[in-house]
DNA sequence: CGACCAATTGAATTGATTCAAGGTCCGTGG
DNA sequence: CCACGGACCTTGAATCAATTCAATTGGTCG
């Protein structure tokens, strides 16, 4: 089975962009506004709807037995989320910092399923990234790895902007924020970032990070 | 956008099963053997297949910079992997034991991407699964959610098949194969689990694993 | 200005890794 | 048939890194 390349060529850094735009202007609806924290839509809801994240972040998450929380994925604008397996959602996702979210409405036949496949490919590329990230050893490597993800779906230069907390990214790392502290500092150190403010970033040694990271 | 249910109803326990076995229906083609550890794509060959575990068990792996390796996914007899982004494999794919693999052939446009989109939300969800234990933080959760997941897609009962060594199971986790083996006891004496041979382990508290795994 | 929340930093502890030494299993050859 | 060799697994002890708990700093909003 070959895969149509006009599939797989959308499935890089454009992130099924093209294929996210064709569904939302199939069928436009109204945007939702998210306040920081708001839940989109909670773990044990029916799934099946696909969500555009028309501005802010979004988060995706899941809550352990013993009350920790793993981030599995975030979500920036233009990116489309809530692919799942069973009739209810495994994962709650939420707004982190105030997101503008648009259910994406159509009919099942019309034709949408290769952009269906390119969203799911898209979103299958992101969780294999994050197993590799989450597979690294130490917390600086972790790290390095999250601000690369951050600057390529930024297209961001070398400001970078952090707009989840530093819980949020330890829960996506499986550190804890303490250790996400320390492991910029470690970074910052080596001369391989500055930290303008909180939520800045600042890429000094890009080829550095990404040896850390690869 | 609502995903057809029929796409959906697949993807839990069986895997995609269904999906994978009309498209190899629609045009059957060899199996090749490959014997253990043989390369059955290397990272940087041109991907765009599909392939169909036949028998025995694939692994999907990746080596990073300092020459360790992560393990993204192990697939099992009927299952379908190969599954990526650009025009190039990211990851490579070796037969951990001896496995028949079948390259699924066919048009691109014979209406099976219904089928594709099933196959592809099958990996995405095994990968979510896997940022799970992943993020776990100690070993032995790790090796519980491991368990639980052989457990789960051998349809096996209690006694569960470990087809790949300690190292295997450790660059999957995240681990080395000394806290592998060190978590192994662990789960043994408390009496969660018994092994009774290297590459077979009997479940005996399967609430308990669950429990640590949630 | 003061209160509150997030982030940083410090010190002690816990847990995984590392390095090293046996132990087990299995296939091969005498 | 048994002994040997090699690969894999287990176990031990020391080291190193992340977590935990606690204190302090920084920034924001009323």
């Amino acid at each position: 089975m070959l895969i149509d390349s006009k599939f797989r060529s959308e499935n890089t850094s454009q992130g099924g962009r093209l294929a996210a735009e064709r569904l939302a202007n199939a069928q436009p609806s109204a945007t939702t506004f998210y306040p920081e924290n708001a839940v989109i839509y909670a773990q044990g809801d029916a799934a099946g709807h696909l969500y555009l994240v028309e501005f802010g972040v979004v988060r995706i998450c899941r809550l352990t037995a013993d009350g920790r929380r793993q981030i599995n994925a975030f979500h920036f604008a233009g990116e489309v989320f809530g692919f799942e397996a069973g009739e209810e959602h495994q994962f709650y996702a939420e707004s982190v910092n105030g997101a503008g979210v648009r259910v994406l409405h159509g009919s099942r036949n019309s034709g949408v399923a290769p952009d269906l496949l390119a969203l799911a490919l898209t979103s299958l590329v992101r969780a294999q990234q994050h197993q590799l990230v989450l597979g690294r050893r130490s917390a600086a490597e972790k790290l390095a790895g999250f601000i690369l993800d951050m600057v390529e779906r930024q297209e961001a230069d070398d400001v970078v902007g952090l707009p989840m907390q530093r819980s949020d990214v330890a829960d996506y790392l499986g550190l804890t924020f303490e250790t996400v502290s320390r492991a910029l500092r470690v970074l910052k150190d080596d001369g391989l970032i500055r930290v303008p403010s909180v939520s800045q970033i600042e890429i000094l040694d890009q080829t550095a990070l990404e040896d850390l990271a690869a």
